[in-house]
RNA sequence: GGGCCGUUAGCUCAGCUGGUAGAGCAGCAGACUCUUAAUCUGCGGGUCGAAGGUUCGAUCCCUUCACGGCUCACCA
């Protein structure tokens, strides 16, 4: 197609973009890799390397590029430990040091315990409209695939030594080979090599079952690299012209460093363009999450409390080489904010300088899980939101029959996202002041003092007569006007108001508060005190 | 020891194709005879870690230094 002159925004998706296309020339189509181990939970902070690559993804389509996004499951490794979240833990160590997708999946639904963790991510990721080419490194491993790239690893195994031992504290045995062999008997890592024959030939023996043979790994497929050869061999293998890494790869000597100079020297080809991702945080969780992943957050606990878009912002918003946290205490309503600030920048609702606005803009795009809506949604603040879910006790169905009755389609799926995050969190990471829970159903009165009453009284004929001329300033007057009259003080009363409706002695500002519940409701409630 | 990243208003941070600094919160003042990160308006001016250098001009580029943090030196 064509290399442009300047990226198409400065945001940072782009400007990666730009920079691939430069670095790589013009080609008819890009392959950008991204990849984990599933050895235990995956969690958000390995969430950042794929979102982070479909961000670029993303911005190379833009420009009009075919784009191949691959995501490499690096799962023919070795089981080292058993996760202190995993269930069955005992059973589970039986199995290591054999490769991840032949230990049993502890939860007893997968066909394996890699499988399993797998199967975790890849039902999610479509929620936040991550769509990759997954690869199988154990099924590609065990069809021989990469018989050609091990050998030339054996055949340069002292161009590796020597590229590794620069940066070792002891340098690797005579004996070091890159390559790890599962023993074909009991399937464990507890080989050694005993020869090579100079071409597909290796022998070996297991020191755990005593088993021994020699075998043609074009043939038999229990052959695989060492992590820091496997990377760049599948570099020159999937054509990657992008991938980025954590930060832990990317220091000298780390294994993207080595990687960038094995694939150079053993395997004739250039690195791909990167870029390092810091580390995620969690704020404000207090070891909330369930039992069943234990303190790991994965982007399922995520989700729970950030509709899809707004995870997208989060990660879209910050550039990747900056650490930050995702919180789950009252920042979140903040975070909430801000999403509906760069939508209302993005769809001309809310002026900003002409610097800013086309980062804002490109941002919100990046934040959709699909596209940019065509008009702007009805925002509700997440603020109100937890007021309106809980008013409705979490019938999100009802909440949204009611309250929105007109809004359909895309924007009611968004709104009811919303709902059902805003339920969550109220319900499980909020502070004890934003719950409550209204007394519809709870018969029981709450002893008041006759002038409490009265006022009670006088408001719910107000509200029985007026209801339909009511605003938020006449009522809340009203409501003061009566408590005077009634020789009280708005402090004294307004407790009472919260136990009658709430239980407690706080709650939402009344006024606003009342008229969002809806006539019949506090009627209802009300009406028992007459 | 090597590498990387920070150091900007009280706090948390934006600002990174160089043109003498912004946002939120806090704070202060006023409005509202209501209350949860509760409303509205106005205000506040920080040697942009330090010292050099390049430039007409640097928070933004280069060098050095000082703090703080991360990471590799085992495995993946």
């Amino acid at each position: 197609m064509s290399i442009p002159q300047k990226p198409k925004s400065s945001h940072w998706a782009d400007v990666t973009a730009f920079r691939i296309i430069k670095e790589k020339g013009d080609k008819p189509r890009y392959v950008c890799a991204s990849g984990i181990t599933p050895s235990g939970t995956v969690h958000i902070g390995n969430f950042r390397e794929i979102i982070s690559v479909e961000l670029v993804v993303r911005a190379l389509r833009d420009l009009g590029k075919d784009v191949r996004f691959i995501y490499s499951w690096d799962e023919y490794d070795v089981f080292r430990k058993v996760p202190k979240n995993m269930p069955n833990r005992e059973d589970l160590e039986t199995y290591l040091r054999m490769p991840i997708t032949m230990v049993p999946d502890p939860w007893g639904k997968e066909e394996s315990y890699a499988r399993a963790n797998e199967k975790e991510v890849e039902a999610i990721l479509p929620e936040v409209g991550i769509f990759p080419e997954y690869i199988y490194q154990a099924k590609e491993y065990t069809s021989c695939r990469y018989a050609e790239g091990i050998r030339r690893a054996l055949e340069r195994r002292d161009v590796i030594r020597r590229i590794l031992d620069k940066y070792r504290a002891e340098p690797l045995p005579d004996s070091w080979w890159p390559v790890v062999i599962f023993c074909a008997s009991c399937h464990k890592d507890t080989t050694t090599v005993e020869h090579w024959d100079g071409a597909y030939g290796l022998s070996y023996t297991c020191s755990s079952c005593g088993f021994k043979e020699a075998l043609d790994f074009r043939r038999q497929g229990n052959v695989k690299l060492r992590w820091r050869v496997d990377w760049p061999m599948r570099w020159r293998e999937e054509q990657v012209d992008f991938e980025p890494a954590g930060k832990e790869h990317h220091s000298d000597g780390g294994s993207f460093d080595t990687a960038k100079q094995i694939v150079r020297e053993v395997y004739d080809h250039e690195p791909p363009v990167t870029f390092k991702y810091d580390f995620i945080g969690i704020k404000g969780q207090g070891g909330k999450i369930s039992s069943s992943t234990g303190n790991v957050i994965s982007l399922k606990d995520v989700l729970e409390v950030y509709q899809p878009e707004v995870v997208r912002y989060l990660f879209a918003g910050t550039r990747p080489d900056t650490e930050f946290a995702i919180s789950f205490d009252l920042d979140v309503i903040k975070i909430y904010e801000d999403y509906d600030k760069c939508e209302r920048i993005y769809f001309g609702k809310e002026q900003v300088d002409p610097k800013k606005l086309e980062r804002e803009r490109r941002t919100y795009e990046f934040s959709q899980v699909e596209r940019a809506p065509a008009s702007m949604p009805l925002q509700v603040p997440f603020r109100h939101m937890t007021t309106l879910v809980q008013i409705y006790e979490g019938d999100l169905d009802a909440l949204m029959a009611q309250e929105f009755p007109s809004v359909s389609g895309e924007e009611a799926r968004r709104l009811r996202r919303r709902a059902q995050c805003a339920w969550n969190w109220v319900t499980t990471y909020a502070p004890e002041e934003f719950r409550f829970s209204l007394r519809v159903d709870e018969e029981t009165l709450e002893p008041l003092e006759d002038s409490h009453r009265k006022v009670i009284q006088r408001l719910y004929h107000l509200l029985e007569t007026e209801w339909d001329s009511l605003d938020e300033a006449r009522l809340g007057e009203a409501v003061y006007a009566f408590c005077e009259e009634e020789g009280l003080t708005a402090k004294d009363f307004f407790p009472s108001l919260y136990r009658v409706l709430l239980g407690k002695d706080r709650g939402p500002r009344a006024a606003s508060f009342i008229l969002t519940v809806g006539k019949e409701k506090i009627l209802t409630i009300l009406g028992r005190y007459l």
